[in-house]
DNA sequence: CCACTAACGCAACGATCACTGCGAGGTTCC
DNA sequence: GGAACCTCGCAGTGATCGTTGCGTTAGTGG
């Protein structure tokens, strides 16, 4: 046995062969879930897509939901940024809009409803960086030495009514209605 | 051509035969979508689970989404009954609470959790009965000639919640914590 | 510059899926 | 009671899926 050599390092510098195809998969699987077909998602047609033999795929992902689960968390990590403009209610009415945004999106959107309907234990993915972002925010002017909501008020009041509206129904989330939210978590 | 002869009437008195098959296969759909697999939920297993054969569900459903479609309608209608004890608020609270009830069973979570990710369309079924039944207490109450939350005040502050923390969330939905919506919608 | 490792393409295989005629059984209506 | 209709079971077919072994290519470190 030779002494556990190298680690399994996955060549993913940016650029490398990996990445590339990578990327590729990853955009085919958004396009076809927004491609409104509700068709079956299978491994072979993602490869297809993507310009990569189905081998590759079956080889670095295994199944549609771990290939699923790495779509969700390489989109819904990292490119979020939380706001800071000093005011809480400016904060919140920025975090607000740029979630109803984000959820407008039909891939987006798709990417979620796929999660969801994957099972719900990597449904946390979707919701996780929005809450930690959140989190921030509240805990931020908290130590301002203010008066905070409770990050479960918040959840409620916030988190929930935009996720519940882009998930379960067709309604446009209007950033007026975003901003809406807010005045009924910060009433004064 | 044989000029129309009779409307496809398909034959659903309650213990004839196209009634049995029905209910068993719904019940296996309920089933394989609670037992925690993620296997492929595919007509052949639903089939083998219900005791009939493949053709069968193929010529009366056709596929996999028009049966999930078609048990998310009958598990989601009919057997709701609606508050009424004179209180709005003790009649939403009974709401609140029949609601959490019903999400934290397995099957009808894994069920509502498949329908969003058939696409989405197919999802306002799940959530229907619950809003109807919502607008009637609000409604009725108003009636009465008193002052009452607007429905979409009502569907932001108990139905999202709920649906958001049963779908994304592995927390429970208590019965104290039900009722806190209710609190937080009709603060005095 | 050269060897080594890892990722990818290729071609097969078995298994399962979706679908289609055909016949049998039960229910309804005359 | 008999005939028409609908539903279901049965067997067979083509297509697709998931998987595996092997050779090739790209990227890495000495």
């Amino acid at each position: 046995m030779p002494a556990q050599s190298s680690p399994p390092r996955t060549d993913s510098r940016p650029g490398g062969r990996s990445a590339r195809v990578r990327a590729a998969v990853h955009q085919a699987v958004k396009e076809l879930l927004a491609d409104e077909a509700g068709d079956a998602l299978t491994i072979p047609v993602v490869a297809a897509r993507a310009g990569v033999h189905a081998t590759t795929v079956y080889r670095r992902w295994g199944s549609v939901g771990e290939l699923l689960a790495d779509v969700a968390t390489s989109r819904f990590s990292g490119d979020v940024v939380v706001p800071d403009t000093g005011s809480l209610r400016e904060d919140l009415e920025r975090y607000a809009y740029d979630l109803a945004r984000d959820l407008s999106d039909p891939d987006t959107l798709a990417l979620v409803r796929a999660i969801v309907g994957t099972g719900g234990e990597a449904a946390g993915v979707c919701r996780m960086e929005r809450q930690r972002q959140l989190e921030a925010i509240i805990e931020r002017e908290q130590g301002r030495g203010n008066e905070v909501p409770s990050i479960e008020r918040a959840i409620e009041t916030l988190l929930a009514p935009l996720y519940y509206r882009a998930v379960f129904t067709d309604q446009p989330l209007s950033p007026e209605w975003a901003r809406s939210l807010v005045s009924h978590l910060l009433p004064k």
